[in-house]
DNA sequence: ACCTGAACACCGTTCAAGT
DNA sequence: ACCTGAACACCGTTCAAGT
């Protein structure tokens, strides 16, 4: 790795996704990132207040490539075109996912998506308050699916017993007939509540 | 401290949390663990096969004294208050409550807990591969509300650029009347969106 | 004034040596 | 066979010493 003649905070942001995307969130280590780099770990400091900073900036350029969603479609499908997006840029970028689903990046693509999402919202017909409580909402709900679709790569041997209590009620479905934790149908399941929900919640505050 | 006469898996979760209430997650290492029980850091690996596993037992102890609702209410009820109590008690320990967000427990308390939501779930009329969805939903949104309600202690800085986007809106409130992020009523409004979003679900099934 | 790297105060876990 | 603790291979960050 030849040494860059200057240091800058996007060079080092740029080499520790590539170290995370290749040895996963363990290897994200100051001093591993500085070797990549073929400096002295001391200077990353000089970028960045801590190694949290430093991950908050991986974060929000794991985003990039998740797109805008389309301005002529309606804002139901604006919604699960931006999320999905989200997802999907979150998911090719392991190594720092859970950290997305942690601490949701609220920098440069971060805010760009955000925008995407509170313009939707005010489009269904919410109020500003209720805008950023379902933003919130949505966000969080993101994370989550993403943080049980990273784990769901393991042999998801912790949800089994949920799964097999579910089997045991009235009419239930064969256990493997059932849904897979951190699938993209479980992921489309809750966004479709939550989308159902606002819709609900918007048609109340127009009939009043 | 004096040494038990006898350690078991039982002792160490609970002095873990002890620790983890009085020092936060950070103190709760293997090595600060022992101490706290006067024994060999190595002993402990004799009832755990890793922190991983000692850290999920701890996690499903601080589930403890979450209520399983009152059979008599409605679903909604039932899941409002299910969801609350859990949250309520997670939040009672804030060393592991990252640890029950980023990994739901479902040990003892979890899979109590989990049945709960599972039966108001039933009842609410949804069909059994509906009812998991919904549950892994309603559990990813709780975990994800919870680990921003964590990290709203700070200051969080981090969403005042969202919350400003969001002022800019017309018809928008002053800054400091939109919701907080991670409040209970910002928790409430999102499961609020999930409960609706399930009640049309049902009654969609219910007509087909 | 800036930069470096040695040093501090830790980790989780392995494993060889003791009983 | 069981248990112990020394040792391994790391951490993030501080800070004194160099330029």
């Amino acid at each position: 790795m030849p040494r860059p003649a200057t240091l800058t905070a996007d060079l080092i942001t740029a080499a520790a996704l590539k170290v995370g995307d290749r040895e996963g969130v363990k290897a994200m280590s100051m001093r591993r990132i500085a070797a990549e780099l073929g400096c002295d770990p001391m200077s990353l400091y000089r970028h960045f207040p801590d190694r949290q900073a430093l991950l908050d900036a991986v974060a929000d350029l794991a985003l990039a490539d998740a797109r805008d969603p389309d301005p002529g479609e309606s804002w139901e499908a604006r919604l699960v075109a931006v999320l999905t997006s989200i997802r999907s840029a979150a998911l090719r970028h392991p190594g720092i996912a859970a950290h997305i689903a942690g601490r949701p990046p609220l920098q440069r693509h971060g805010r760009r998506l955000a925008a995407a999402i509170i313009g939707a919202l005010a489009e269904a017909g919410l109020p500003p308050a209720d805008v950023i409580r379902a933003t919130q909402a949505l966000i969080a709900y993101l994370a989550a699916a993403l943080a049980m679709s990273l784990q769901a790569g393991e042999p998801d041997a912790r949800w089994r017993e949920l799964r097999a209590a579910i089997a045991a009620l009235p009419d239930a479905l064969p256990d493997d007939a059932l849904p897979v934790t951190g699938s993209d149908d479980q992921f489309g399941y809750g966004l479709g509540l939550l989308i159902a929900g606002i819709r609900v919640e918007a048609e109340h505050g127009r009939e009043r």
